[in-house]
DNA sequence: GTGTCTGCAAACAGTTTGCACTTCT
DNA sequence: AGAAGTGCAAACTGTTTGCAGACAC
């Protein structure tokens, strides 16, 4: 469903992380750092209360607070993306390593399809020539009614 | 810069609240149409603060609480769109009346630029097909550094 | 050793909700 | 009359923050 990148001549997301944080001046400590091993360790959307219970599940007992101060740090570092804010709160993917994709999201039973498009990285490209932007990268949803929502509405 | 359909064989936006929420069973009231006139009485990105104190200048005492129920109305009718979630609340635009745009933002001034491309559309509508989705809306957000920013880095 | 990080608990902010009263039909 | 809507204030929930002790460099 979701491919890799070749991952062989890339570096793994801990070095871009360890990197990025000294670049900051910012210490590696083992709390960061399981947080990311978690982010890493399953391919779907994940929220900060679903990552605090994945890392209770594995004995880590890190703090809520913690949590919260590494989300934007991974981020920063362009590991991870924010997806989408739904239901109150942050959704996020990590994305380093992943192709790019985009969502499509049914909104009879909230169901989220990615998908791969090459043409919208064109018109990504035509747009940051025309406004003069240096574009580093971009989110596209599209949303509608999956075949069994269409079903169900008649 | 973000220019109008032609209204001419157009509902007005009064018109179709009013129809969705008879449909719905609901009443219309002046509340809900005072906030319905407000969000279009202007073209840019609002959140719910801001069209309070906007519906305050009009010495209209809207409480908070109507406000914070009628958005959802607003947005399942099509009127309304929710556009990002930023600096820990919601951000909306009207769309009714007004041609499709994705947003350029850029992530050091946070500046938002509107921008039209046909493409999108097209992409849109095979991806629909592909899935068998009824295709009824999309966001595409591009993200980036304006000239400015560009030569601040430096 | 020094400055950063963590965990805790309290604070915060946006949003939702229960309830008594009002309003529309 | 009856159903639905409003305003208020309290409740709720995700997220942030101040602080004391722990830890990375």
């Amino acid at each position: 469903m979701r491919p890799s990148l070749n991952h062989s001549k890339m570096k793994s997301e801990l070095e871009v992380f360890r990197e990025f944080l000294e670049q900051k001046g910012m210490r590696s400590t083992p709390e960061r750092e399981a947080i990311l091993t978690e982010v890493f360790a399953h391919h779907d959307h994940f929220d900060v209360e679903e990552l605090i219970m994945r890392l209770r599940h594995q004995g880590l007992r890190i703090s809520r607070a913690s949590v919260y101060r590494t989300m934007p740090l991974l981020v920063e570092s362009g590991l991870v993306q924010e997806v989408f804010f739904e239901d109150g709160h942050m959704h996020y993917e990590h994305i380093y390593g992943h192709e790019h994709h985009c969502h499509l999201r049914c909104l009879g039973c909230r169901k989220i399809i990615e998908f791969r498009n090459g043409a919208v990285e064109e018109v990504e490209k035509r747009i940051g020539q025309d406004q003069q932007f240096e574009i580093t990268g971009h989110k596209l949803e599209i949303y509608g009614y999956c075949q069994a929502c269409q079903e169900k509405k008649d």
